[in-house]
DNA sequence: CGCGAGCTTGACGTTGTTCAACTAGAGTGG
DNA sequence: CCACTCTAGTTGAACAACGTCAAGCTCGCG
């Protein structure tokens, strides 16, 4: 399996999702000796619902989109960088997916074998609690996700977005969107010309500076509350 | 812990949750020795959001409903019988929770210690592993309802929730609701006038044959339809 | 018998989608 | 270099979907 050089490796890599750091470098080793190393660019599908799911993803360098689709409509459910693993869900349960992910620009995107894992958490048991605390986190997510797209209007699913974007996402006030316009109707569960409008309201009315894909917030006090308010 | 007579007993109750199965007999006698049995009446709230996470809680006798509440609007995620766990969300991860529980019917509930659960995790394996399971198998309820609640009309989310009473929790086509019509418009993200005018939509459609809280599905395929166009 | 909670109905207003037209910018081939 | 095309983004108007409000109803219960 290790014909193609590959640019990370499991032991040294800086960006390794957290569960792993529980792992000993024995582990680490089997890990990267059965892993894949794929580039992927901006655009392209990592995995689709309705596959098997027979690996665990991790994205080493780029980011990607996570979404479900029912009849030609898609609903973005989160956001992925290094910090996530897409699949676990699947661990133990099924073997066929519920979302697709796609990169939001070229990525690297490791790929393991279920198996490995699944191995992993039987042998090592800080591993699996991290495992449990990791899905748990995810859930966590779905449940503000769930509350902002069925409770709120689209002034504060749509704050919620910005919110979650420069607050857990980027970490930063002032940040560059990976996303298209589609991508934030998506996201927020509207139609890309709502999206756009109600940008467009949020930049007039100075809650926003919004340039094409640059997006710098002006008053974090209005878009908390319009995330509260709904 | 043990001065009030049990009506059940972990080794013999025929309602455990299946992850329990993967317990031994002394196991099963650590849990027992462990938990308190709780009646609840119809109607009571049997754990809170934003409390707490010190327990998981188990239906021994009755049902519930597992809802997130947001600027008094309640959004109903799941109905819990015998079958479910409640509380393991929190497990490794955050000790508040992040939904309310409340019974639909008088109701017998465990309480068992999340440390007690996390204690046999670390050390039975099967049961790790099986609790992961639980949790990917709710996570997989999550995307059937975020699709339902996001991306489908009144008409298809009706028709996913009548579907889901039927198929997943009564197993029969003739049922006797426990739920309030306000709590459908709840499960269904919807307005109380709505739910109402729909489901006798539906009525006088010959879909269904509605009468105060008895459902009798009498076409499958027009349900199936509704749900499927959204 | 009267009270109150849950249920029901119709009228109306708001919210958000759809449709169609238009614009700007990026890539392509002659 | 200039049409040409293609896609993403934008705008306004019409329309459909859905919630809100107010009123009346029903039924169980004290």
């Amino acid at each position: 399996m290790n014909n193609r050089k590959k640019k990370y490796n499991c032991i040294s890599c800086p960006k390794k999702a957290n569960c792993f750091d529980k792992l000993s470098k024995e582990e680490l080793k089997l890990v990267d000796d059965n892993r894949l190393e794929i580039k992927y660019n901006k655009g392209e599908i990592i995995c689709k619902q309705g596959g098997f799911a027979y690996n665990i993803l991790h994205i080493t360098e780029g980011s990607a989109k996570l979404y479900v689709e029912h009849n030609d409509k898609k609903l973005i459910l989160s956001l992925l960088n290094h910090t996530d693993l897409i699949g676990l869900h699947s661990l133990f349960y099924n073997n066929v997916l519920e979302y697709s992910a796609a990169c939001l620009e070229n990525s690297y995107i490791c790929s393991i074998s279920t198996n490995i894992i699944s191995t992993l958490i039987r042998e090592n048991i800080e591993f699996a609690t991290s495992i449990i605390s990791t899905l748990n986190k995810d859930t966590s997510r779905f449940y503000n996700r769930i509350i902002s797209l069925t409770q709120k209007q689209l002034h504060g699913r749509l704050a919620d977005a910005i919110l979650h974007f420069t607050k857990e996402i980027y970490n930063s006030d002032e940040i560059e969107l990976k996303l298209s316009r589609k991508d934030i109707a998506d996201f927020t569960g509207m139609s890309t010309e709502s999206a756009i409008r109600i940008l467009k309201e949020f930049h007039n009315d100075k809650i926003i500076d919004l340039d094409g894909k640059k997006l710098k917030i002006i008053s974090h006090q209005i878009l908390e509350k319009l995330s509260e308010i709904g």
